[in-house]
RNA sequence: GCCUCGGUAGCUCAGUCGGUAGAGCAGAGGACUGAAAAUCCUCGUGUCGGCGGUUCGAUUCCGUCCUGAGGCA
């Protein structure tokens, strides 16, 4: 097996930066994991590394896709797979940084994407909640899948829906499918060196709040501008993440300036939290607190400890 | 110095016609298998400014002190 390197963590703890860092130590070259900066002129928003903080390392996944476009887990994972081959074969060290975990978690445990998904069922269900309500929808899953019903709450109506979109396209229900793997991690190939980069959360708020300012400054709302100008329409996907959406209720006069910034500094730290609670539960990461490690004798520990390296 | 209005959860405040209190915001924990920067669930004990008094019982009434804002001198 050849190694790969993973790094995850919650947003602006410096995992891009780490990357670069290692990349340039171990002859490597980066895959991004990030459901947003895969997108074209979402630059500043998404954190996107810049031309200067890509030191001149490969970056992969990156600006591939135009915000109209869609994108989900399942093209990512078979994305980012082949680019991972792809770099292997060339005798380098893919690293795979992101925030994303679904993303990341979808390339190390069996996720099998096999059947199409339907736009045109999920529709015919959304449009059966609005004439329904929640509780008939939820009771529909029910009748079809129970397993899945009893583990939803009928509020999670994203959820549900896509679940009775599975039974319609196999005839099987979604609990079946997915064979309990929820809590189970598998032990990881000893080539795979799995980094979680943390620090305590005063120190994440702080850099988060601070980032958020920066963006602004940057010219996050030109940006978003811009794109608007285009006749991006402000309900794409991309542009509903965060600081986008944000932006957008500035421009359009939703909300205040001062107001803005602060709902977007509270969303980014909200989410940074939902990124903790996926990442800490997986028990293959290997954390380091960047308050309390010094970061450069990782790459000592990972030629140590890495086979193939 | 006098008068008025405040001092209740990290913040902004509500409330208790006397039976030890609750909203919003902030925050915390959790879930998550084709929208995941999305979506969803759960969580509020705090000398009710201090000290006395009245009372079976005071955060609530009375006195006094401390403190903030405003007004009058």
């Amino acid at each position: 097996m050849k190694p790969l390197i993973i790094i995850v963590g919650p947003t602006a703890v410096g995992k891009s930066a780490l990357g670069v860092m290692l990349a340039q130590s171990l002859d490597g070259e980066i895959i991004s994991g990030d459901s947003i900066q895969i997108y074209q002129r979402l630059n500043i928003g998404s954190a996107k590394p810049t031309r200067e903080e890509q030191q001149n390392i490969p970056h992969y996944l990156l600006d591939i896709l135009d915000p109209t476009e869609p994108f989900t887990v399942a093209q990512f994972q078979k994305m980012a797979s082949a680019q991972i081959q792809e770099i292997q074969s060339r005798g380098k060290v893919p690293l795979l940084i992101g925030g994303t975990g679904l993303y990341i978690r979808s390339l190390l445990d069996p996720f099998a994407f096999s059947e199409n998904s339907s736009a045109e069922i999920r529709e015919s269900w959304a449009n059966f909640l609005n004439l329904q309500g929640k509780e008939k929808l939820h009771q529909m899953l029910a009748k079809r899948d129970p397993a899945s019903a009893g583990r939803l709450h009928p509020n999670d109506t994203r959820r549900i829906i896509r679940a009775l979109e599975v039974f319609d396209l196999t005839g099987k229900p979604f609990s079946e499918q997915r064979g309990n793997l929820d809590y189970e991690y598998p032990p990881l190939d000893p080539a795979i060196f799995y980094i979680g980069l943390t620090a305590s959360r005063g120190v994440i708020y702080d850099r988060i709040n601070r980032r958020c300012e920066e963006m602004l400054h940057q010219g996050l709302l030109d940006e978003t501008l811009a794109l608007l100008k285009d006749g991006y329409d402000p309900r794409l996907k991309p542009l509903q993440s965060i600081g986008y959406r944000h932006a957008i209720w500035a421009l359009t006069g939703k909300v205040t300036f001062p107001e803005m910034l602060r709902i977007f500094q509270r969303d980014t730290r909200h989410f940074a939290k939902r990124q903790l609670t996926w990442f800490r539960r997986d028990p293959r990461i290997q954390w380091y607190d960047t308050e309390i490690e010094n970061l450069s004798n990782i790459t000592e520990e990972i030629r140590k400890t890495c086979r193939g390296l």
